[in-house]
DNA sequence: GCACGCCGTCCGCGTTTCGTAAGGACTTCC
DNA sequence: GGAAGTCCTTACGAAACGCGGACGGCGTGC
């Protein structure tokens, strides 16, 4: 019937807690729900892996050393916009209050039953994701060749290209990765998401793709070959205008 | 982040308690945070006044007479995306998790402090306004179509469309993001509020949708499609490419 | 109770797109 | 100049996709 095979793609949460215990178990509920777990065990280790590597959530514990809580939280916000699951012994209503104000997404008191702070994780995600989905890339341009993302629509001189949705996706990253040489096998694994395959599937869509984008497609201009190697999109004319 | 002076844009609250005296409490207080509050004092009315006049968010209490808690919940979720805050009185595990499970936001556990209610009906509220990206209170327009979410009405060349809800919803989404192509999946997301379930669905309705605005249903010009993405909403009446 | 409207699902069809195979053309190097 | 390796071109079958039509369930209003 319907595929619920659409979890989660792979969400990063960072667990910060000092309790080795709790950091443990929590940590082994979120992986077995299939998320990708970090664990930092102070709010200094917290930031800096929160800086290093952006995660999509934070569990974070109100009682740390060091660094409070409240401030850990108040400096990840400061950081970035990223959700923020808060972790209490006390069911204190100070402490709740305090944490909503520091800007926190949510709050479980402990002790927590880990299947529900699984779906609180997943509640937030799942809030989270709506309002970021909108990939934030402008529209690539090159030469008189210009790729939106967003609106899905490519244009050469002004002129809308009729291109599928694989060819489209092959311009853009070469678009988005100008003047490099790309291997066919690393084309397959960026464009088409695969590990294994036949490599002519790469030639048949760049010979397709050049026989829509190229002034003369025989004596390609733009997606040139490297022999041996692969591919290079080469900007077209317009800024190569020296004399 | 003291910005007490970014208040709510005037939210509309639903709140859902049979109790009078909880009802009045709650309504009381978050009326002087200056929230836009509704009341309902049973399932029923409750699911009625969702579909008439969509709120921003609703306040439900678990224990309801007639209609369950968590029915209304289902139903509510099932009508369209909406923030759901559980008011629960036992601060039972089972309740929480049920709750949630079945797609509550958040939940306050009886006794509460209003105070937290009203930090957790603005934190909630914040993260989906991250989400839905600028209330757009306004009415909205694109060629000779016009779409009001305060009235729910919509129009084409000054003519009322007969739309149901889900059509109204979805050209709404529509005329709120165009040019930008949308996957059935986000569109399931972002307009029924769903994680899952049968992507089909959304392409019936958009063809309902187009029966109803598209000059030539067989040939849509206002909405596109675009092949193994989903569908784009292009506006302009007379085709942008003239002469 | 009955008819109607809305909604979600399913089925068959025509079309588009994709992946692969096979032969020819070109480059490189000896 | 020739051989081996690499790339281009073409063609074709199959799968994926979108569309229209229709059905049954559910809730609502008559």
């Amino acid at each position: 019937m319907s595929e619920h095979s659409v979890p989660h793609p792979v969400a990063r949460i960072l667990v910060v807690d000092d309790d080795p215990t709790v950091a443990e178990v929590v940590t082994g509920y979120l992986e077995r729900a299939r998320f990708a777990v970090e664990h930092a065990s102070d709010g200094v280790d917290a930031l800096r892996r929160a800086g290093e590597r952006r995660p999509d959530l934070v569990v974070l514990d109100l009682m740390l050393p060091g660094l409070d809580g409240l401030e850990v939280c108040r400096r990840l916000r400061a950081a970035g916009p990223v959700p923020i699951i808060m972790l209490t012994a006390r069911s204190d209503e100070e402490d709740r209050v305090t944490g909503l104000e520091v800007g926190a997404d949510d709050y479980v008191t402990k002790p927590f039953s880990p299947r529900e702070l699984v779906l609180r994780v997943a509640s937030v995600l799942r809030r989270d994701r709506a309002a970021t989905t909108a990939a934030p890339r402008g529209t690539l341009r090159a030469g008189d060749l210009t790729v939106d993302p967003e609106t899905r629509r490519a244009t050469r001189a002004g002129r809308e290209l009729a291109l599928t949705l694989r060819e489209f996706d092959l311009l853009a990253y070469f678009l988005e990765h100008p003047g490099t040489a790309h291997g066919r096998e690393a084309l397959m694994r960026r464009v088409w998401g695969w590990d294994f395959g036949d490599l002519s599937t790469v030639t048949v869509h760049v010979r397709r793709l050049r026989a829509k984008i190229e002034e003369d497609p025989a004596r390609p201009a733009l997606i040139q070959t490297v022999w041996g190697v692969g591919y290079r999109f080469e900007p077209g004319p317009g800024q190569e205008a020296l004399g």
